[in-house]
DNA sequence: TTCATTTGCGACTGAATCGGTCTGATATGA
DNA sequence: TCATATCAGACCGATTCAGTCGCAAATGAA
């Protein structure tokens, strides 16, 4: 129904609290979940995941966490969404390769395709920068219709 | 995972099969259904919510079925999903009423309030006579980061 | 060295959603 | 009158999702 995992949620709420935090002590999976009231195992998985995609880094041990792996203005929220949700891909169909058996009577690919590609071009255009700012500019996203 | 269901999907060939096949007859689900191998019952379904939401208008009895109730250049993608799959929330936390217990506390509402908005922006420039195009223009479409 | 702390990973469960079907009612043109 | 349609809602199985658990491995601190 086209809405972000919980996981995929608690995964940016995770990145902006680190971007927001670096500099200072590393934080662990705990410290993030308490903050925010989510279930410490669930955050954890979703750190796990942001670790193995390089978006964080983490630091194994007593007093260990994880740590932003590059800096706020170059995580954009595209990042943090597929490291945990996998591709963003608002139709099944919309790659060559899937397996759709319509897909040569579809007549409605092409322009999901494209709007795909738009929305990935907003998702990628957002960073953890912009959303850690009090003030907003405008950008203009191109839009194939 | 950010994807479109596949009522929805269905949904957007059915406007698009009756706006290329408008002034014409008035096409039966059963019509459209075998026309892209999509399960008749299922395609049945979907026209009803459209027709449920004014975006197509029924007919019934023999030799009936559904027509456009307005121009294609009239309804949008957002229109047709939206009847479909209720309202396009890419989080379920981005409305005011949310029953999201951490709403104080997170600290991402905001900001992907705004990516909302402009997936709800991309998604209402799309109409189905864009989709029904060759030619595709370029437009632009304006992002809050 | 020892140990508490913390990440890493996979398996698991219960709940919710989704795709799809079935049944029966109602409308209507032929 | 009857075949053809839409309409509405209940229903089911499969998939996905949120969240949990257990155990291994790393590592800083005592």
């Amino acid at each position: 129904m086209f809405k972000l995992s919980k996981k995929a949620d608690y995964g940016l709420i995770a990145v902006k609290h680190l971007a927001m935090h670096r500099d200072q002590h590393a934080c662990s999976a705990t410290e993030i979940a308490e903050e925010y009231g989510i279930s410490t195992m669930l955050m954890a998985k979703v750190l796990q995941k942001l670790a193995r995609q390089r978006i964080v880094t983490a630091k194994h041990g007593a007093s260990g966490g994880y740590l932003l792996a590059k800096e706020p203005s170059q995580i954009t929220a595209l990042d943090v969404i597929s490291a945990i949700d996998g591709p963003v891909l608002i139709t099944s169909c919309v790659t060559n390769h899937g397996n759709c058996g319509a897909a040569d009577k579809c007549s409605v690919r092409e322009p999901l395709r494209r709007v795909n590609e738009s929305i990935l071009s907003v998702l990628s255009t957002v960073t953890i920068s912009h959303m850690s700012e009090e003030q907003h500019e405008s950008v203009l996203v191109e839009l194939q219709t």
